[in-house]
RNA sequence: CCAGAUGGCCGGAUGGCCGCGCUUCGGCGUCACAGGCGAAGCGAGGAAAGUCCGGGCUCCAUGGAAACACGGUGCCGGCUAACGGCCGGCGGGGGCGACCCCAGGGAAAGUGCCACAGAAACAUACCGCCUAUCGAAGCCUUCGGGCGGCGAGGCAAGGGUGAAAUGGUGCGGUAAGAGCGCACCGCGCUUCCGGCAACGGCGGCGGCAGGGCAAACCCCACCGGGAGCAAGACCAAGUAGGGAUGGCCGGCCUGCCGCAAGGCGAGGCCGGGUGCGUUUCCGCAUCGCCAUCCGGGUCGGUCGCGCGAGGCGCUUGGCGACAAGCGUCCCAGAGGAAUGGCCAUCCCCCGCCGCAAGGCGGGGACAGAACCCGGCUUACAGGCCAUCUGGCAAU
RNA sequence: UGGGGGAUCGUCUAACGGUAGGACAGCGGACUCUGACUCCGCCAGUCUAGGUUCGAAUCCUAGUCCCCCAG
């Protein structure tokens, strides 16, 4: 993920998710907002496994999926100059590798930051 | 072969492409770091889980002790750093058996409880049985007495109630009965023997010496300071050194207010208050104290943090838990948190098609380290090994 | 991750180890021209599994779920 960086405060988390700009795929729910300092920096990713999505191993795998999908589709899809928090569900688990990619690219395109 | 018991073990395998974390090395870069590039090595579990116990480690309290309080454990012996764990025994219960299960000290130290029912739940008599003993109505009489069963009295066998009714069965015995006597069983005490002990065995004594509940309080024995890696240490950055409300002391001196009586935490001293679980003496800290609320700062980094009661193998001792010795190995260290994603082949299971070879499709348990270790408990597809028991068949 | 607390009708809440009670809600009925109020009745429950006890919501053990706290 070089081209790619972390969110990790919660702060930044509900910064997010106070945009109220997503998309909700069967395998992912996508959220984005514009970067608060830098607007052309590299794209910046979270990840939310809540407890719906089930016990540590299933939230961990669910979490491992989606950040090999992101880790495939956004280093050249996504836009830069955005915050992006992608949220598991529990068919995360279970849904087929290319269906998720395909619930990712879809979100993007939705959202207008499909590059 | 079938059914079962116990103990131990495994927890899919191989390869490819793309990635992640840590360590080491190399070169780039830098004054030195940082950072990023490449390579190599390593990278979840038997339960990592629940957090039910025991320890290590860290900080706090530890001053000096005793008593009290609180919590835990509970047959005996051993193992262990320790344990509520494990091993071996004992006792009781279950199973044809291999084997399994048991919080399994004390109820004549004391207190308490035992609802309803029942006469009575710890010391009794409702129905009942009896008339030997004492008194009496009535009846009979050969006038000696007898019958009678009202009262006093005796009894606890039977009935009934209950979860439980003061040893059980049988024989004797008696007015009726009763360990009242005897035999056997049970129980208690005890000589001797075996055993470290729990306990067991043989014998003797005692007629029973006194219901249940201690996962009720309790007694006895033993153990235990408190909190926890968000412990704690260091570095960097950085604000404040507060405010409000309410409640609660005495004496003396000074000060202030007041003409005075007097008042006032403004100050000091003494008593004292508060805290160190409680009490006692002593000691220490703090002088206003206590409660509630408000306000302000940080949300960074490094260490702790991976050589340990360590893993594996062999030998020796021990029934065993385990211990000792020798050899060998280094074996995860993240921090919105790495240990992965996808694909192929094989293995196992299920379904469908097929005479078959095989083909197609689906599935592969429980579950993810967060300071570490020893246990316990709980979850778990499928499989392997060893020993043993019962049954059937054959030899 | 560590520590603490709890679970009783649909909801809130009682119950020395001895029949699980009350309020609200729901349903039915009565009163009323109708509704409300009021009255009567019904519906229902001890988180799960074992154990101790004659007897367990209560005591003990294990599990499940929920809530709170933290430098």
């Amino acid at each position: 993920m070089s081209a790619l960086a972390r969110l990790k405060r919660r702060a930044e988390f509900l910064r997010v998710a106070g945009s109220r700009r997503k998309w909700a795929a069967p395998g992912l729910v996508l959220q984005a907002a514009p970067s608060p300092d830098d607007a052309s920096g590299t794209p910046r990713i979270g990840f939310t496994a809540s407890r719906k999505v089930g016990i540590a191993v299933e939230r961990n795998r669910a979490r491992r999926r989606l950040r090999a999908a992101v880790a495939a589709t956004m280093p050249l899809h996504a836009a830069a100059g955005h915050d992006y928090v992608l949220i598991a569900r529990a068919e995360t688990v279970r849904r087929p590798y290319a269906d998720l990619l395909g619930d990712l690219e879809t979100g993007l395109k939705r959202l207008g930051l499909w590059r």
